[in-house]
DNA sequence: TCGTAATCGAGACGGTACGTCGTGTCTTGAG
DNA sequence: CTCAAGACACGACGTACCGTCTCGATTACGA
């Protein structure tokens, strides 16, 4: 995990004196967390209350480390990308972009991921802050990412120049990411990442151009 | 509105002996979420409780026609979803979908709707049964539409007819979905619809077409 | 029953016209709470909803008669003491004492009478209003049943005439309604009108007087 | 007071683990309740809601304690109970049941007492469990008191041997209880312990003795 | 080798909301 | 005007969570 929200995350705070903190605490409450989605549980069913319970950990300790749940789900998201991104061939963009939304496809797939995304983007959302602090580590990393293979593929003439980046990140990442979260696992089908990127490629438009 | 959630909404349940159910009662609850809502009201701060004190009606009367939050979310959800949809000229395909998307976009933009869609969509979300209600009634209208427009255009040359409609459905409507839900408002700026539009019609690859 | 509490009884309030009262439905009422008590239902589990659930009545029709759940208790009480109170024989005052507490001794072990006695009585008494009204009729109408017989008593030499007729009723009554308000059915065995009667007769100092 | 309910009063209930529970919030709550009493509040108005927020206490806090209204009314009417029984002489037999007398027509003359008695009596009365356990515990000590005095009496020669304790029990304090639950505080005037004592004893019968 | 100090699990605490039920009133259509 | 049915505003019920606060026990560091 990066670092964590705002009491500063498993580690001790700082250097004080006293106990340390125990860096098993804040592992398994997030564990448990996850291993909680996965089992169906609702987001809405995941108090507090339960997930300490669960993690057999003092409600006091959980609130040592996170302001409340929404913090604490920031994290749990968090976590999620901590795994490496794609490596990039640095071949052809067409090929990078397609390597880039397989990744979210094959996250979207994975059970914990799935279940994860499904319902905390939700509940991180409604907070403003929490939703800026999401999208200034990951989401923008992602983009960044986009960003940097559409100005190569520009530069070496194989994207139109003539198009906002912005835009076209967009146009790209949002098929894959409202299949991922707001449709069923099986409309996230092998191929649909080279279908993405071939049909924005080659547009819509009819032959005879 | 449709029809309602589960307990049938303002109108009489069934039978038709007793008091009838009063129809302004659900209205006022609507009517009441909405415009809490608009005054920036968390969503955790929209309590039962307090809804019913606010619209001036007994708790009970609200769960006599929603079976709980969510289900009353998803009618709010729903009534947004009542105004007419766009008028299609019925003229090139491209016109109509910059119709379709422009109609999203100044729904996104509309004080009403976008605090609305960024919050209840959330609630809604995280309750599989009541988000599969409101994608079997709302979304897939919207899809539909777009189906329709996508087959005329191939019909008549205008859309490459080797491609899924699905597929083409959500890369049109996605991006300004995506951001509809997730960015601010100043990333739905005018023209934005054309912008998609024309840049899925063009295709991204550069000159040689 | 005597005359009903506020609203006035089963029969049609005065010279109205419109459709007459049902004379049925007052007795039903009240006979489904003397059924609910004896079938161990709680005077707490008793509510104006289940009772005329159960009597197949409209709630506003038992309203329209009584003012509320112990004004209609009050007169489920009275119905209780509409039965002919005992034969005095007219000879020793003796024997007439035993006869007035042998007819409350039976009452007290009668299903019906015990069930309603035990627990309507606790909540009738915590309504000084009903308990007023239900102490001027039953409760006064006893005593005085008592009260006549002790001073024939004393006229006739069997009873002292230096002592308080109010209190003398006590010391008689008190005993077995105690018992038949405070403590099991088994506490009321066959004799103990006579054994309390002579007790008092003779006295709890011991012969040598 | 002595132990409470069921879920064990005010003192930490089985294990020691945990914050303990304070004992203020117990007194607290008994406090109110007897408060409110004094204050004419009907035992109607009395709700769980209302009590919890006039003593300051989380109504969970309550609930912790006592199973429910019924039983909390037990404790308090146990709490009453509390203050040290009469001092008896162990001179004449006689003066030891007055002695027993008076202080139930004191209980029933001072307000805070009788309020209690009329009301909270009543309550328990119909919980036939919350009865039972009222009964072993203060019933059962105060005619327990009763019957040590009769019985000394008896072998003194004091009291006749030839009569059951029970009843005699109840004949001496029934009448007092009844006025004390029944009637108005004026019908307990000074002197009355001493004129049932000396009725009982004397016997109704007139002179020949 | 001792405090001192922060940690831990456990669970009580004052609150607030939940969803249900009962109260007494009302509004239907039928008699 | 009555009746059965049942909706209505209100408010209490008993439960669950929230975030905070003690407890006793544990575990480091600095004196």
């Amino acid at each position: 995990m990066s670092e964590p929200t705002a009491m500063t995350g498993p580690g001790a705070p700082a250097g004080r004196r006293g106990r340390p903190r125990d860096a098993a605490v804040g592992t398994a409450v997030i564990e448990t967390v996850l291993r909680l989605l996965e089992e169906d549980v609702t987001v809405a069913e995941l108090s507090m209350e339960r997930i300490a319970r669960e993690a057999g950990v003092g409600k006091a300790t959980v609130y040592r480390r996170w302001a409340g749940k929404e913090a604490l789900m920031l994290d749990v998201l968090r976590s999620l990308d901590e795994e490496a991104g794609p490596r990039l061939t640095g071949g052809s963009a067409r090929d990078d972009l397609v390597a880039l939304l397989e990744f979210l496809r094959r996250r979207g797939l994975a059970k914990r991921s799935s279940a994860v995304l499904r319902t905390v983007v939700a509940q991180v959302r409604t907070h403003p802050r929490l939703w800026a602090e999401y999208h200034d580590t990951v989401v923008r990393a992602r983009r960044e990412a986009f960003d940097a293979v559409l100005r190569r593929g520009m530069a070496e003439g194989e994207i139109r120049a003539d198009l906002d980046t912005e835009l076209l990140t967009d146009l790209f990442v949002s098929p894959m990411l409202s299949r991922a979260l707001f449709h069923e696992r099986s409309e996230l089908p092998e191929g649909l990442a080279e279908r993405i990127v071939d049909t924005l490629l080659e547009g819509v438009r009819p032959a005879a151009r």
